[in-house]
DNA sequence: CTGTGTGCAAAGGCTTTGCACTCAA
DNA sequence: TTGAGTGCAAAGCCTTTGCACACAG
């Protein structure tokens, strides 16, 4: 069971954004899962659940590792998070409906770069084309090697 | 640290042949050494290290899951083997050096197609003219929509 | 004989679950 | 008021490590 099947996503454009499609699932706004959300808009990057339960290291009020847990696969199932693997560490949780959702990872210098979907979409036409299947890199990362790392190696 | 950057692959065509690269290294071989190995030839697809310790589900003789972790380590240091993981679950591991040795997995009905690498060498184009970035699907499959998924829910 | 590789047992990293209490609605 | 959500603790799953013994070379 892969588990990971794709839910419709939901663009929120900010915490409040997001809270208000909690609250339209009927779902409660407990100061957790409004920080578990604050630390998801706050971050840069998407991040381990670890450190949304640290408050991103400090920044905001730590949390349960297990509630956050909760809470980012509540959040998943409404279609407001998404994570994915970018290699043998702890799964990343971003928010879902942001431009940038698909992922590189650099097996050379483990840098992870998110683009736009229509950047690989030449890539899924061309996977279309050859082996009849639809791709989506929202779950596991395209892993191969960034131009730096193809130059140094040139 | 993803740990799991591309070795050179040995492609053994039998047991004996791996056995030999295994001599080759100077290393030794065991009874569970050469147990592993009869598994992975006899697996018809990829493998859990839980499903080599049972001997295949009692085909072979059953080994210790700690020593099956041990060889698959060692045997995919020595090129003889790869992992790679199809979704949650525990890694799966084949020989390397096989023609199939790239992966898709359906999130629809959760098929895992092995492919030749060629095959994905339009879309590994396509990558590097949409994003400078060479691509290897041998870790990490791409999961997306199989040919079957996609007619039925059309 | 030597030390690589083994089985067994315990621990480690990430994630989930059980339970009684808290607090949002 | 009430049950969804919480923190804490324990367990679960996959994998790694410690250790004394076994066996390949």
């Amino acid at each position: 069971m892969t588990t990971f099947r794709s839910t419709e996503t939901v663009a929120a454009e900010s915490v409040t954004a997001a809270i208000a499609a909690v609250r339209s699932h009927g779902l409660r706004v407990s100061t957790s899962r409004r920080m578990v959300l604050e630390a998801l808009f706050r971050a840069e990057a998407p991040v381990s659940a670890e450190r949304i339960a640290t408050g991103l290291g400090g920044q905001l009020t730590p949390l349960d590792l297990a509630s956050v847990y909760r809470n980012l696969d509540t959040l998943e199932q409404l279609g407001v998070v998404r994570h994915f693997h970018a290699g043998h560490g702890p799964g990343l949780y971003a928010l879902a409906g942001r431009e940038l959702c698909e992922y590189l990872v650099c097996d050379g210098c483990d840098v992870v770069r998110a683009v736009e979907p229509r950047v690989l979409d030449p890539v899924r036409a061309a996977l279309r084309e050859s082996a009849g299947w639809g791709a989506r890199f929202t779950h596991f990362p395209i892993v191969g090697t960034c131009p730096d790392c193809t130059e140094r190696s040139a």
